[in-house]
DNA sequence: TGCACGTGTCAGAAAACGCTTACACATGAA
DNA sequence: TTCATGTGTAAGCGTTTTCTGACACGTGCA
């Protein structure tokens, strides 16, 4: 598996959804396998619309993919399973990561459009 | 350098304290060497009060070690540095980690003492 | 005595986050 | 038609995070 090198402001974001127990258990299921919104949701015991907001910030950092499919009987389902990903952190790895950081750089002035 | 293993409540914890553009740069900066907290605010451009506070949750999450000396003007300075981590950060890795989460587990009920 | 430098901490406001409740729509089966 | 299943989304609310500003204390030096 090659190891993921995403930019400051995405590997702030990845982070991001990661920092949070619920997340971090719906990844671990998703790791044992595929699974469908509602189902997921019982398995986990949280409510369903609960799941989804988690779902979409996982989805937005690029750590789930979800896809939309009919089952047998005519229902829309949404698949969820993890993405291949893999993080290595150390302080020079972070270092290398935080020098493309765009957003709240203080030093460098507003030299992007940051509308913080 | 040893991988570091962390439990699913510190885990959290210190991708809690890493998801942060200013505190990706504080890290960051810290990885090129040693300094005070005065001068750090001023190096990166923010208050001081405001990387005090980052700092704190830094330390917290074990990223950066703090240790209080007398300079030869007999100032206390409080010098920072980052601390020795190496998290590798899998869709496996992750799933054990929250194997061993402690709170917000709805699944098992409230086993342990959770003032959530 | 006053200024410059270091430390720490507190109060308040704006914004983001986490969660519940309720609503909308679709399908197949009783 | 009604129920059970699936989908999405919006409103409201309490908590946490992030940040500024002001205060406290200490030392050395002009």
């Amino acid at each position: 598996m090659t190891v993921t090198r995403p930019s400051g402001d995405d590997l702030v974001e990845m982070l991001a959804a990661l920092a949070n127990p619920l997340r971090l258990r719906i990844v671990a299921t998703l790791a044992g396998g595929r699974d469908y919104v509602s189902h997921l949701a019982r398995e986990i015991g949280i409510s369903r619309p609960l799941l989804h907001m988690h779902l979409q910030r996982l989805e937005a950092a690029g750590l789930v993919v979800g896809t939309l499919e009919l089952s047998d009987d005519g229902k829309a389902m949404k698949y969820f399973e993890v993405a291949d990903f893999d993080l290595h952190l150390t302080a020079t790895s972070l270092a290398e990561a935080a020098a493309t950081l765009t957003r709240s750089d203080p030093a460098k002035g507003s030299g992007e459009k940051e509308k913080n």
